[in-house]
DNA sequence: GCTCCTATCTTGACAGCGTCAACTCATCTG
DNA sequence: CAGATGAGTTGACGCTGTCAAGATAGGAGC
């Protein structure tokens, strides 16, 4: 039988794999994901330079993975807005401001996910595909619930925040300005319905 | 006196400054800039490993230099687009239109001029500063030219193209997609002016 | 015209990186 | 108990950015 939980257990065991995404994860509040060193997060995991060669196929591998999580958390993020709020419009600004926030407090999981290098959109991961899908699908439901049905509206919604939300992250614009703008824009868009 | 051109002068002399920012940006053309080497350009410019330090005070200090380039490139590309539209609404079409396909044209160098390790808005290169004043002020003013003159609604158009852009050059979206996108979105927003 | 200075380009060295190969060892299977 | 296998190890390779020191060419001062 395999031992499923703690990684410390001397030699053997433990979940190394995810010991190391957690590590990467880790490294990727402070620096990018092109500035973090496979042999780095090796030795923050407390195992030699080639132990990840046995989870990961690659650096990029790795990297990979934690685009996937950061994917994951991202979704989340926006998903559980939409939710918990009363109303489409509501859900819309709700569901837009979470993407804009996940952008500026975690600016190198953000870019991770949409590095190309890491996540070819045209070729992603079989684990990435379906993450992608359901992103699309939540902005373009939560814009379809006030109006913005067609294709070129929803995308635009998502071009919206993805742009602001990158400005901000990168410092041209402030927090406020991000949020300020999109919820100035999304009026603008939706004033004859 | 100091001879001025052709960097082909076996010893010293010619601007190899500038012979190294060409070599560069040619190779942005293929990769991403994180993803070129100092020695490579060096190489490239049939020059020794160290001899850019004389120039650029570090591998960082050439990205600058390109992602300046870039950016007045970009600058150039999208006042001209304002420039020759004929009406103010004809050239809020055209000059985003021309960012979108900056993004889309040169993706490399597009993200070159966005990122926060090359260039930090916070705290920008002396060169840097004034061009991205530059860029925004086109949009801005392109912007007010159709009653989108408010400070969030000139950042809401820089967020909607920097978005479409991004995701475009991902590929995330077609460059038809993203062009359609902002289309109907400024249309939307301009509905009851 | 000779010497010196300085900017420019050179070679050489160093640590850190990603990755391949070979080795060790704990555990599972028969 | 034997051996296969998966998970970890050390060692080596070429590449990278950068520091240090040597070489060279052209201009300045005498």
């Amino acid at each position: 039988m395999l031992r499923m939980s703690s990684s410390r257990d001397g030699y053997h065991h433990g979940s190394l794999a995810r010991a190391l995404e957690d590590a990467a994860m880790q490294l990727l509040a402070t620096r990018s994901a092109h500035e973090i060193s496979l042999r780095e997060v090796a030795r923050a995991a407390n195992v030699s330079h080639n132990a990840p060669y046995h989870h990961f196929t690659d650096r990029l591998g790795l990297l990979r993975a934690i685009a996937e999580r950061s994917m994951r958390d991202l979704i989340a993020r926006v998903e559980t807005a939409i939710e918990s709020a009363g109303t489409p419009s509501l859900a819309l600004r709700a569901g837009t401001n979470a993407y804009i926030s996940f952008a500026i407090e975690h600016p190198h999981a953000f870019d991770a996910v949409y590095d190309p290098t890491v996540c070819i959109p045209g070729a992603p991961t079989e684990t990435m595909a379906p993450l992608i899908d359901a992103l699309e699908t939540a902005l373009f439901t939560v814009a379809s619930g006030v109006g913005l049905d067609t294709e070129a509206d929803a995308n635009a919604v998502w071009g919206l925040v993805h742009g602001l939300g990158m400005l901000a992250a990168a410092g041209h614009l402030t927090p406020e300005q991000a949020r300020a703008s999109c919820e100035s824009a999304l009026d603008r868009m939706l004033a004859e319905g």
